[in-house]
DNA sequence: GATGAATGAGTCTTCATTCAT
DNA sequence: CATGAATGAAGACTCATTCAT
């Protein structure tokens, strides 16, 4: 097997043991076991098991970077009615976490007791998709879509961790797949909810 | 020292580190050394780590169950306003966890990565307090103050969602203890924020 | 056992496993099953490998330090005659090293191959016995007792190689054990070969 | 590249980081990576780890026999003065040590934690040496040129002992490159200390 | 009850060597 | 011949737990 294939396997595997047994309770025994490799042949790809799972959280980033925005692009911010432009944040954001439950599971469930830096490459997640909300929230101010006298901090804080705990209530424990209609709906909702306390409305 | 005061500081000790540096990451080691005890005396009084850490988690709940509604026997459900309800029952919760920004971290923060039951053992906070969300929702449904056509799952969640985080971000996070005054503020502009889309607003 | 007991125990076991077969060939499992204790108590009293090796050799050094000016300070520099301060010097010194053919071996023979800070740490005693030779050399020249012409470099090599060529040979290859009479002898010999080349005869 | 070249090659690589880092510090990847070789053609040309260590060190050995009897032949022993004997053979033995610092390294510090037979592939070396001296002064002894009374065995350790001790100081110690003159120098002082107390100094 | 020395199962990691391509 | 992915035995080190004092 090419090298590059070898060490894309051992990163699934790895995942999936991370989210269902978690970092410590994780061996690279089990791994390999699965695996069915060696036990030095995950070191021929990986530092050592830090290095593995910091890799898998790495990935993880660059795939959310890339398409958190996909579709943003096409869209006129002066035009836009700022309840869609909401609307599309919070599906772009769920419709990706709905992709991999197992690293969603890992990124968004794996909280202290992981030493060092690992803890911190966790968390960064979280932090991003927070100051993504901020900026958002700020935007729609100057725009005058958003009530100037809403607490930023506050608010983002709220959206965050609602839509986190969404994202794995509905992606992680749940064991039936979730299509895109569902998530539309979910989406809908969460729109429904958030909408009438941030946003001035402006032709009731 | 008697046998229940030095159990008790046992427990304070670990709390303190596991909420730290985590399960896996704290080492009968370190309790021992924080508490300036030898290394068997943990062992006088826990059958063993597990049992360490399930019984400051079974503190946690005990205390819990009789903080949530404290103050609730008092209230006429015939009569008050269900955003005063909301209120109340938002504060109360805050009010708890900010008592203890350790424990707060350790149930909050704690994710996958502990084996077996001590998982969770930690998961129950979470859906108790979706429980109760839910059970008040039905509550407000029935006394006609809350929306019938509110998907009660989906709300639940983002308000779990909304308030375990932001708890986690004020009480943790920051440094600074929090006072009674600032969580009556974080109250309303939680309140705030879910009300308009919950409650049927009678009197506009 | 007493810590205290317990540790000179497994600086015993390992020194002389560590001499007989090397740093890289003696493992923490030999060191254990000769002195038929478990693994870990290894490591409760020395951080890793490397502390119980370099213990040893600082071990070996203090001990050095307080033998080699053993006797010497009843000497008056003034009056002795200079051919029998060399002779003390010489017999301190293989005296001392006569003393434990096992760390005598370690610190002669262990070479290049220690990674670091333990090669350093072996080496440091060549330089230590040297720089003394060097001193007493130039305190002969001084006291116009040695040769003014002499290459103190190249004479402190010759003597320094002779004489710890010489403690391996005598006292870590023949098994059989050494007593003072000899070492009185073979200093004699050593002091016979260097004295005429390098002190000044005076009265012949 | 050619069979006998590839060889030659691998060893090299391999003797410049044998004499820098030891056996055990030395990976095959070490020299692979520096040889820009892939892993398995070592293989190809040396049965394992060992095999590569110990041709090192038969190449050395077949060198020295060859080099120290260098312009021996010429000399009459029934003419030469046996001090210049002496001088020749130090001269020569230098000389060859100061060809390769690095086999030099190799073989006059690698001590003990080689494992079996790769220890005393390198101590024969010291041996050979010192046998040299003893048939030299036995030698001497029958050509009434050395004094009768000399304990052979003490002074062939002294000789060997100082001797390499120097070697091992001035080609490996020190950077820069030794030049005949120098080597001429050292050995005039080595046969200067050491002259004295073996001669019969039939001329004074 | 308290102590802390001792235990040893369990893990990660290394690295010489093999072998199919 | 050369390659480099794969192997797995071996070794260092950790740490919860026990138990004699």
């Amino acid at each position: 097997m090419k090298a590059d294939e070898r060490k894309k396997m051992i990163l699934e595997y790895a995942k999936r043991l991370f989210s269902r047994k978690g970092y410590y309770n994780t061996q690279i025994s089990d791994i390999v076991h699965e695996a069915k490799i060696a036990r030095g042949t995950v070191y021929q790809y990986f530092k050592n098991k830090d290095d593995l799972f910091v890799t898998l959280i790495r990935n993880f980033y660059n795939e959310w970077e890339r398409n958190i925005s996909l579709g943003m692009h096409k869209i006129d911010l002066k035009t836009i009615d700022p309840v869609d432009y909401f609307f599309f944040r919070v599906r772009n954001t769920l419709q990706f976490l709905a992709n991999d439950a197992d690293l969603c599971n890992i990124v968004l469930r794996m909280g202290i007791g992981l030493s060092g830096g690992l803890e911190s490459s966790i968390r960064r997640f979280e932090k991003k998709i927070q100051n993504l909300i901020i900026a958002d929230l700020r935007l729609g101010i100057r725009n005058n879509h958003v009530r100037k006298d809403l607490n930023i901090e506050m608010t983002s804080n709220l959206i965050t961790g609602a839509l986190l705990r969404t994202a794995l209530y509905f992606f992680t424990h749940k064991k039936n797949r979730i299509n895109p209609a569902e998530i539309e709906k979910i989406t809908r909702e969460i729109t429904g909810i958030f909408a009438p306390a941030i946003f001035i409305q402006k032709n009731i």
